[in-house]
DNA sequence: TCGTTATATCGTAATATTGCGATATAACGA
DNA sequence: TCGTTATATCGCAATATTACGATATAACGA
């Protein structure tokens, strides 16, 4: 009878995006950060740059982040305003301490 | 510095969990009809049993649905408040008409 | 133009997920 | 106990995702 899926499809894509340890992260540290460049990030996760770029160019692939050009560097800052929510929602909040990505 | 994504597995593994068509679709059946067996189910989706099992042990996994036996049924219902909220973030509502899954 | 830095994309091996028929288990009624 | 119904698990081929070195592109300063 009803089985067609196409109304979950992109809801599902977006969930697929955030649902990897590294990405939250990433998305995490965006939102406390407001912005931040690939080679910072880099820094913060220790993980090899195109590893870093893939994960982004997954989230910005179904829009949760943006990029804007600043010289040689990238600014990624949040695109999708309900991935806030759902953050706080789903990742309980961290001891003060050291920021993250 | 900071590469332990240990915090981020849990929460990356409950939305992988939902990101899935056919699962997102389980689950607002769920949150709408309180309850449900799997047969019901199987024949709302249209799809094999097993593959609608299959797709409720994912959920079952990780704590977003839970079971009761009642005789040869066995009924599932939202286990995690926590979805009801996502949904309605990421589900837009749907028009009035034939209940779903 | 060249060298350098910042970021993205390619190629690919390793790993994970998916769908589904076949089969197993669990509970019921007779 | 047997047959039946409801649900779960197995086995496995097909497909998708992942990580990461190698390479490409884009912007800058000299």
């Amino acid at each position: 009878m009803n089985n067609d899926f196409t109304p979950y499809v992109s809801t599902a894509e977006m969930l697929k995006a955030l649902a990897h340890p590294v990405r939250l992260c990433i998305v995490r540290g965006l939102l406390q950060k407001k912005e931040c460049n690939v080679s910072y990030m880099q820094e913060c996760l220790d993980l090899p740059q195109s590893t870093v770029s893939q994960h982004l160019q997954k989230l910005r692939s179904v829009g949760i982040v943006q990029t804007e050009r600043n010289g040689l560097e990238i600014k990624y800052t949040i695109a999708d305003e309900r991935v806030k929510q759902l953050v706080s929602l789903l990742l309980p909040e961290e001891e003060e301490g050291a920021p993250d990505a």
